[in-house]
DNA sequence: AAAAGAATACCTCTTAGGAGGTAATTTATT
DNA sequence: AATAAATTACCTCCTAAGAGGTATTCTTTT
């Protein structure tokens, strides 16, 4: 039993760039058991797309100009979930991935991969699986909140504090913004920079925007 | 007279991105007046690539991970004059449009373009001329230094204590640095503020941030 | 129920930074 | 040579932030 079904996996395709886009077809056009059924260059007709074609898997590229993948790939989870999604992204970065794991798609990829591991992808989420690569999950130190907040044991309260640190509120305004105390606000702020080994407000700024908090 | 010459361009393609190589070769490939005569990942392979296959045209991305796709091509065009060279990046940027142009490439486009402009900057190009993206010329406003200190008409002094400031040192340490006197950093920092219409040290480092200082 | 952790809040003291003012010297630019 | 711009430098006053201390309330863990 060589030729089980001979139905074709309906593709879509939703990346902004053109060349990209028309280049991953192009690659995928020749495969027998593949047919594009689509293309999608902006987010706003993506969903139009999917009610024209029906496909069965999406490429999903997580940054369009005018719409975020991520909450795309929300969407479409909710509102077909028999269509498989693969994200094919530039981002190597590990706290995507975990987001993409989070809302429920079937495959997480780079750019920077072979037509191999894509029919690979495309076979493995076919037959029900998740693909998502391996290099990312092994790759350099996740730059995350959630580990960050760890690591320094920074509570809740403290990171948001921090962010409005970050975002250049001064301890007057955020008492305001978050209806405490102002002497609460300079308690946080004085225990954020015992945790994390800061001692002035630019260097507090410094260690948020570096660890993505 | 239709068919003038058979000769087919010979192409040399530069990507790190396999998928994005492998797509525009596809893409390319099926056009009857074009070789496809060999693809490189790394930019360490690139001369070599050059010699084995001698190609009339490259396309080469600016953003290696290995080398610096603009500090390539200046190296192409001074040993290798003959040889064609577009860059296909993804930076819709127009101040390393203007370098790229000052390098001396025949061509900048970017990757979300299609495979009939591709066609025509190949055209283009192999006729003696250059083919730069009209789009980025009249594109959003650049965000690089040189401009970002004539709007505000920042000193280069100004810029560099601001840089200082971002990275966290105080008055003193600037001082130090710049073996100025502290009075001297504190008058250059309110000359800043009053510049770029900030009042904090976070707003000043924000801005920085935000506009590539 | 007890202990630990988190969140809240206030006190004093010191310091770095910002606001406002002034001015000399050096370096373009006209 | 003269004007403008940039760089340098100091003064005073005020405020926000950091350091150090203490303490109550709420929540979570043991």
């Amino acid at each position: 039993m060589t030729l089980t079904l001979n139905i074709k996996t309906k593709i879509l395709l939703i990346d902004d760039h053109q060349l990209f886009n028309d280049g991953v077809k192009s690659l995928l056009s020749s495969e027998p058991e593949i047919e594009i059924v689509g293309q999608v260059f902006e987010a706003k007709n993506l969903l139009y797309e999917i009610q024209k074609t029906s496909p069965e898997l999406l490429f999903l590229d997580i940054n369009l100009p005018d719409g975020n993948g991520i909450a795309l790939a929300e969407i479409i989870v909710k509102n077909y979930p028999k269509i498989k999604i693969i994200f094919l992204t530039m981002y190597d970065d590990f706290t995507l991935l975990k987001e993409a794991k989070k809302v429920g798609v079937h495959g997480y990829m780079l750019k920077n991969t072979s037509k191999k591991d894509l029919l690979r992808a495309i076979k493995t989420v076919m037959e029900g699986n998740v693909f998502f690569d391996e290099s990312i999950t092994k790759a350099s130190e996740p730059i995350n909140q959630e580990n960050i907040s760890k690591k320094y044991s920074l509570t809740e309260r403290e990171i948001e504090i921090m962010r409005f640190v970050r975002d250049g509120l001064d301890s007057y305004q955020i008492a305001d913004k978050t209806n405490l105390s102002y002497h609460t606000i300079k308690t946080h702020r004085r225990n954020v920079h015992f945790k994390i080994g800061t001692s002035t407000t630019p260097e507090m700024i410094r260690f948020a925007n570096e660890n993505g908090i």
